[in-house]
DNA sequence: GGTAGTATGTGAACACTGTTCACATTTAAT
DNA sequence: ATTAAATGTGAACAGTGTTCACATACTACC
């Protein structure tokens, strides 16, 4: 990770923090990161962050950005996989944005945070409509989606679902002596229940 | 609010604080919610918290136990007042569940921050506990309730698509330049088309 | 190739945070 | 009335985000 050919400058400070954000946030929480203590782990001062970041909510802002794109991908990735073995892409897509969560709590967290990013920023907005639009993208196979820009009832109801179940798994009491495999298939269930809602 | 008759014991301090928490968060947010700023409000030394809180994060651990009462009642009479007026319970429920989260975000996202509380707490589980069967007594009168201690894959999908719709709102792209009646309206038609896929 | 200018990293300082602890004061029990 | 327990205080600690004058390195131009 670190390049010791120069002592002083860092060289790619700017995104070595945010792999600092990451690695703490998914050690300890995102409650523990701390401007600091990603300082320290990139070998820099703590004053240096603000010659990149103008706050720690910018930092954060930045993390989460770059989380939600993590997301997207992921999504895109699943939809495309259950197109090309001709399954179904709603619950692949669905399936793999619960998965997301449970497997990186502190990310899908810190995507969402209001109060400690600046959701007016220009890359997060973009993120978040790219997001939107890959998830509408995941389930229009069996939605009929009628306005791009707007949400339909049916693309809100399968996004709320998801996103709630995988909350209430992450930060709620739904899931809490289960397995990874008990919370698969719960979502699961409760997907297959949901499905011929979407195609009314 | 102060009881200034005594000049040194306070009266009903653990109490008192937990006012405070609940004021500052609900006018700067649950991140500007600070120990000493609930001390100085209640008008007593930072250290005297300590005497009824072990941990900040222990009257965190309170207030959200005390959000998740509040919400348990809203609900219950939402419920009941449904009944009442031989109206549909689950939408009645549902959309009071939404509107609260919408009018106390910071209540909202307290009952649920992992990182934030303690989740063993005596008082808190149970709290959740009776947050649950509320939940599921209020779902009851259009679900099937097999069992008392786990949920059934309808009351989950009613449970999560109500609680994602939640967090997208306060804390998502979803309601973004919405309006509370817009909110409420977009939350209706969610709820609408969900109703007839938990009555299998 | 040397020099000016700009970008980047530093160290000390600031106010603020949660937390502790010896101490002061009030209430309750005997 | 005396003791014991409960409750509030003030000063101190380490840790936090943030700022700013300063130091160092990279870049561009003559």
């Amino acid at each position: 990770m670190k390049k010791p050919k120069t002592s002083y400058h860092h060289g790619d400070l700017a995104e070595s923090l945010l792999n600092a954000v990451d690695e703490l946030a998914t050690k300890f929480g995102l409650e523990a990161v701390t401007l600091r203590s990603c300082a320290k782990r990139v070998g820099v001062s703590p004053s240096s962050a603000f010659r990149h970041y103008a706050d720690k909510r910018t930092l954060l802002t930045a993390f989460a950005t770059r989380a939600l794109m993590q997301l997207s991908t992921v999504l895109a990735s699943a939809n495309k996989a259950a197109l090309h073995k001709d399954q179904d892409a709603f619950l692949a897509v669905s399936l793999a944005y619960i998965k997301f969560a449970i497997e990186k709590p502190a990310f899908f967290r810190a995507m969402w945070r209001e109060e400690t990013i600046y959701t007016t920023d220009d890359a997060y907005m973009e993120a978040i409509i790219v997001l939107t639009s890959t998830i509408k993208g995941g389930f229009a196979s069996s939605l009929v989606d009628d306005d791009a820009s707007s949400m339909s009832s049916a693309e809100l109801l399968a996004w709320s679902s998801v996103h709630g179940l995988a909350n209430l798994l992450i930060d709620g009491p739904v899931g809490n002596g289960l397995s990874k495999a008990q919370k698969t298939s719960l979502a699961t269930d409760m997907l297959e229940l949901l499905q011929p809602a979407l195609e009314a």
